[in-house]
DNA sequence: CACAAACCAGAATAAATATTCTGTTTTGTA
DNA sequence: TACAAAACAGAATATTTATTCTGGTTTGTG
């Protein structure tokens, strides 16, 4: 039985209890997706990252389409609780800006392991071919940039952001940054350049 | 044979000729590359595209790695002489910077196919397991940073760009832009975001 | 305890694909 | 024109990998 009703405790009669935490599983395929993409991603990798059968990870997530769908889900939702969240509520100020960039360029730069960024991925292997999932990437972008906007205004609020500058495009240009240090990092660059490039970018809102 | 040593007027005695232009075909594999990346792109991919059989491709362009190696190399070629070259030049001007970014956001969104970038297939997918090519991603990134640096350089000279800008940190923050572009745009987002995007980065360097 | 449903480990299958091989065709020189 | 080197088209091979299947194991309930 390979059509998933069961796989949890949906039967009236459980008998045997699966031996994983499906929450575990999938944060680690969102790590796995975010390092290497999805093609680059083997089933075979999934087992023995997670140490989950493959009657375990097909029965729970579906198939390898699905179980990347969920992942990019997981991604997006941390991403957002972990950082853009903040920005939304009312007393948001530069300094939650300047952390998120913070955390990005640890991410991208410090770490043995560059943790690479499943966005992009989903960008240039998937989006092109599929028009839902791009659809789904823009609103994620979109939700991104607005988060950006509503921080930048509140700070503009406080009198921490130049009046004159329009957090719309602000907003759109601090996403595309975001993209921007991930490649340069994968692609080898140090700290102190990304740093830079933070700087540059955030020096030209401050009032 | 197979061992390349032919495959071209390599023999003294050159009998039959190759019916494709190396040069074609290998400009075929950049655009390939660049819009689906390296895993993406298959032989038979390549083989239906570029019109040449398996041996021409193998005998001429040696397996798939180096064949990728040499498009890379085309690309950077291209990119660097369509663009970057000029702002070596004395008499870089800021059109000239602006000129590159709107030929960049029209090939990141106009096209029906979108023209991808090979940088970002090679930095997501090959640049963390293959330190020679991050090596070399690096060097043409870095070689892109400082174009851009002497451009502003010479727009600074030229008064049209802020006396105080610095100008290698501006270079690598449009490095880093035209990487950003390029995600969004295969994101969905359309051209006036992307437009936006630009105007909001080279406004904070006007004088 | 015994049953059966659901699980697990890993083998089997099927499809994709990088690379090599084979039989045929071309063509510059003799 | 005949030869042979080199190119061509496409078949064969070997490997990888997504998915399914199989045989055995676990465990809540009767």
């Amino acid at each position: 039985m390979l059509d998933g009703s069961y796989q949890n405790g949906y039967s009236v009669l459980m008998v045997r209890t699966r031996q994983f935490d499906p929450k575990d599983a999938l944060n680690t395929a969102v790590d796995l997706f975010a390092a290497k993409g999805y093609a680059e991603t083997s089933m075979d990798d999934l087992v023995k990252a997670t140490g989950v059968s493959r009657y375990g990870i097909y029965g729970t997530f579906g198939n390898k389409r699905e179980l990347f769908e969920k992942a990019l889900d997981v991604y997006a939702d941390m991403m957002g609780r972990r950082a853009f969240e903040r920005l939304a509520k009312p007393g948001a100020k530069f300094r939650h800006i300047e952390a998120i960039f913070e955390a990005r360029v640890a991410d991208m730069c410090d770490r043995d392991e560059n943790r690479g960024c499943l966005f992009i991925h989903t960008a240039m292997e998937l989006a092109p071919k599929d028009d839902e999932l791009r659809a789904v990437l823009k609103r994620l972008m979109t939700r991104m940039s607005k988060s950006f906007a509503l921080g930048l205004r509140s700070a503009q609020a406080a009198g921490e952001v130049r009046e004159d500058l329009d957090v719309r495009a602000a907003g759109e240009q601090l996403t595309s940054t975001m993209f921007g240090l991930a490649v340069l990092g994968r692609s080898g660059f140090d700290r102190a350049s990304l740093d830079r490039i933070v700087e540059t970018t955030l020096a030209a809102y401050r009032r």
